[in-house]
DNA sequence: AAGGTGACCGGCC
DNA sequence: TGGCCGGCCACCT
């Protein structure tokens, strides 16, 4: 079920698929793009629902730490950082490395 | 309708 | 960034 036309989550893939190759970006930066910055759980919870879709890059979410949180959703346990390392990321032991230097700001229009 | 949950965030020690 | 607490919003049973 879970219908895919969901503004609610819409709106976060939307932020998602905006993230550019190389970079990451947290929760609570997405939720503020969003203007519910108070709700950073409910983009989590968006994005548990992500796999439905299939051009919503979750892999370069994270939390404010840089810490891959979500790893553990996705179909192995290091898939995620597979994909982060394939995108110049770095990340040691669920972490990202240079999280302020791949940080990407997150804006869904201006 | 109500309760519980969730891939979080911010503040304080 | 190491740990704990409360808050906040939306989804699910």
């Amino acid at each position: 079920m879970a219908a895919p036309n969901d503004n609610f989550f819409e709106r976060v893939y939307t932020v998602a698929r905006q993230i550019p190759y190389g970079k990451v970006t947290s929760y609570g930066a997405i939720a503020k793009a969003l203007g519910t910055a108070r709700s950073a759980r409910m983009v989590g919870w968006a994005m548990n629902a992500c796999h439905n879709m299939e051009d919503v890059p979750a892999h370069r979410v994270v939390n404010r730490k840089g810490l891959l949180t979500g790893k553990h959703h996705f179909d192995g346990t290091n898939l995620m950082q597979q994909l982060l390392e394939s995108e110049g990321i770095k990340v040691v032991n669920n972490q990202i490395v240079d999280f302020d230097k791949v940080y990407w700001e997150p804006g869904i229009s201006v």
